[in-house]
DNA sequence: AGTTTAAGTCAGCCTTGTTGACATTCCAAT
DNA sequence: ATTGGAATGTCAACAAGGCTGACTTAAACT
């Protein structure tokens, strides 16, 4: 605990960043730091009827579009019903469309709308400009060992969903 | 969409993690790799009667021992009544321990029990097992830059309650 | 003495997660 | 053609953990 990141001591950085106390600190970094990533679209939605659910739904319709109800289960890992009770209010307030499938009649296939693309332009800008501001300050060095971690981070399952993959190694 | 990080354009990377792509990638690893740093504790969790919740006010009465209610109120941004339902469990259960104040007897400070220091241990060494994990897979450069981003991220007030700084800079 | 502050409590509401049971629709295999 | 299983949707009930508002108690400040 008295040896904080700061310390020059013979082990040097190689093993010092694997210290308790900097885990610790990582930790709480990622909880203030999420935190914050979160209050800017939490506060639009806040406004409208909605909540974090319908941004996430909001978020993963957009990525991929016509994706199935299914598909965007396991992406959110909620139960069916949770999602059913986002995506109803949803589709009735018209932001998202559910298209049957033309393959397998029984698959929905999930699209914004015009309004639902609006509302996601929205919130997404919101934590964009966050993002943004943080990158510039930090620095692209910075942003590729923050961008690392994370992935390094992440569920093995949950990685097979993260877009960021296909694009950055593909 | 077209352009993704691996392009080696004429912007070079000084311009190109700045792209919407770009901070949409960071989005999202933000939030598969959260989701994935609170998976292991809630797992913990699942089986006691407890939640989240219990494992932050035990995470920061952990970090500052002898903290008041207010204090951590406002270090976890909810209201008084939220944090106190969970807060009368963890007395109740003998994990945590509120002694009247020496100097103003209106405020209680907030100390973990012999129990309630082994399940923040048991809590904090499952994320922490996670995040040395990644910290050994990226490296220590990556590391440094995943701190800076997440500093940088912060609303600014609650980088006053972040521990690290101190830590890292004093 | 009067006001403010810290903490706690009660009641009620909302969002978002959970189970379990069940209906419908459709594909696929027998 | 019927049956089995998969995908979807719905109803009901419940819990965690946020919130607001109103109110009390005790202590400290002015």
């Amino acid at each position: 605990m008295a040896d904080g990141p700061g310390s020059q001591g013979h082990g040097g950085e190689l093993l010092l960043y694997l210290t308790d106390e900097q885990l610790r600190q990582g930790i709480e970094a990622m909880f203030f730091a999420y935190r914050a990533f979160t209050a800017d679209p939490d506060r639009i939605l806040q406004g409208l009827q909605y909540g974090r659910a319908h941004h996430r739904a909001i978020h993963f319709i957009h990525i991929a579009p016509g994706t199935t109800v299914n598909n965007l289960l396991s992406i959110l890992g909620v139960t069916k019903q949770s999602l059913n009770r986002v995506l109803r209010t949803l589709i009735e307030d018209g932001l998202v469309e559910s298209r049957v499938g033309r393959a397998d009649k029984r698959e929905r296939h999930l699209h914004l709308t015009e309004a639902g693309a609006a509302l996601e332009h929205q919130l997404s800008e919101a934590q964009r400009a966050r993002m943004r501001a943080a990158y510039r300050q930090a620095g692209p060095e910075a942003v590729a060992g923050f961008r690392r971690v994370l992935e390094a981070m992440m569920d093995p399952e949950m990685r097979r969903h993260y877009s960021g993959l296909r694009e950055a190694r593909g």
